[in-house]
DNA sequence: CTGCAGTCCCTTATGTACAAAAAACCTTCA
DNA sequence: TGAAGGTTTTTTGTACATAAGGGACTGCAG
């Protein structure tokens, strides 16, 4: 059976809309509704029917009303609101970068399965596209081989990343002065400054601000392989930034300098300039990395 | 229920294997049996059943003899050694490639299953893994959207493959003396010649070549990322010439110089050399295969 | 005639079942 | 005693069932 994830996380989205309306106030059409929630419309019924049996709408057809303005109904527990896909990543990632699996050993799928609280059928589709991310490999006999996250690993990415970025940079020096790429690049300058200011409050934002960047780099010369990576770059660094906590502040505040010097350069559409800083923030990126990785990484 | 195609070859080649013993020979150990057809012991217990079935073998436990020695007993037949995960991935590039569907359009499992004569199951794997070559695309709600083979993918394609060979190659220039690879370098290149010296008959065995050489020249510094990149190409180039029969042989010919030209240049270790041979084989691979994409590559 | 709800069908996601294959363990005989 | 065959246990690959969700079609009301 197909899990009501999306249903749930829908409904509780739904419940906080009614809590904006007055009571005996109209409840938007069905079709507004499927559009504001990002959802099918019958998955809208699916909440009307159920925000009717909690008695938080009431009536029925076109005359259906908020009955209760305050929210009296109680949302579904964040945990089930979120896809199993998506917890099955998490897990995953939670599971290796902890060390609870050596490098080298096998995957067994069943006892993941068990160990995560998903059928197996989740866990093989999940390693199957997980297989891209480069930590497990396939056997030829069938089932996987864990690489885990080792320097070699690590290693290898930041080469590939150099080669993207430098790139990616280039490009982006010769965009016409049209781009509207510009204008996001002044609007993530300006959320970098931002950052800076409050960091001591929100320092844990830097992950998806480094992301973002990156990203509209890229965007200068779109290629579907580079962008395929950078799925990577960001999966590792995302849990990278969530496990290793040492000197997370002020790694990100270096981070933010050079992103800062490096968004200047681009602006200045300076060649050398572009390329120093680009190198100079992929190799402190780079150290970061390494520093943070397993083992040896030497493996077959 | 698994299919039992591993089964069927591994009983095919033992087919092969007896055939080579005199009548009344003994056969060999389960152990060595299980290591000849690269199949697990289980396996080869199952085809030694079915052989002594058919009468080709005879005796049991430790006096296991060859009964007949001619090859009395039929193969399974060709189709049925494939297993169904390789069948869909040829089938599934011939409906592509052919053109039964326009880039853009939905792909469905369920008729997809059904025309390829495979569990709906096998296809939703098969897209999975498939995902990783860049020509289809997931919709955010589920499903499948086919990009196919565009002149857009092939420049994006052939993009990322200048970066990544020009930087193989010059990673080649710098392995020392000692390097096993040289030795291989050196037979890939008499395999070249010889090809060309009979080229007329085996013009199409170049594909299988190609694909050699270029992992051979990336092997100087592996990268997981890079090797993963060359699936892609190894793949878009086998189904590129299986199915771009246009002056075939004059464009096997003028690849296997332009290899020839580039061995050569990575034997001499003149970095300028080997950059001018790469990027020229490159180009005309670039030409060969955007003549052969099937549309604009406008999309989305 | 336009936007809405009612209804129906199609496709996909996920759990479960079961056979194939692998691997581990046990027994036997030269 | 060690290499072979016999036996049992695990694990994986594939089919199938079923609910969730998407989308098309229809008739109605303003």
């Amino acid at each position: 059976m197909k899990t009501d994830a999306l249903f749930k996380r829908a409904y509780n989205d739904a419940l906080l809309l009614t809590a904006e309306l007055q009571e005996g106030e109209p409840i938007p059409s069905e079709t507004l509704l499927a559009a504001r929630l990002a959802v099918s419309r019958t998955t809208v019924r699916k909440i009307l029917a159920a925000l009717a049996d909690q008695g938080v709408v009431g009536g029925g057809g076109r005359q259906r009303f908020v009955r209760i303005a305050t929210a009296a109904a109680a949302p579904f527990p964040q945990a089930e609101t979120v896809p199993a896909s998506v917890q099955v990543e998490k897990q995953f990632m939670e599971w290796m970068l902890r060390g609870d699996a050596k490098a080298g050993s096998l995957i067994n799928e069943l006892e993941l399965a068990r160990q995560f609280g998903v059928a197996t059928t989740v866990i093989r589709e999940f390693l199957n596209s997980f297989h891209r991310f480069g930590l497990i490999e396939r056997r030829p006999s069938g089932g996987w081989v864990l690489q885990g996250f080792t320097s070699s690993f690590a290693l290898e990415l930041i080469e590939i990343r150099e080669m993207f970025e430098l790139r990616s940079a280039k490009a982006f020096a010769d965009l016409p002065e049209t781009s509207p790429l510009w204008h996001e690049l002044r609007e993530l300058r300006a959320a970098h400054v931002d950052l800076l200011g409050e960091l001591d409050a929100r320092f844990q934002d830097f992950s998806h601000l480094d992301s973002r960047f990156h990203r509209l780099v890229n965007a200068a010369a779109p290629n579907r392989f580079i962008d395929g990576f950078y799925d990577i770059i960001t999966l590792i660094f995302h849990y990278h930034y969530q496990w290793n906590k040492r000197d997370e502040r002020e790694r990100n505040e270096v981070a933010i300098r050079e992103h800062l010097t490096y968004i200047d350069a681009l602006l200045s559409r300076s060649r050398p300039a572009i390329a120093t800083a680009c190198r100079k923030h992929l190799a402190s990126a780079k150290q970061t990395l390494i520093r943070s990785t397993s083992g040896t990484g030497a493996e077959g």
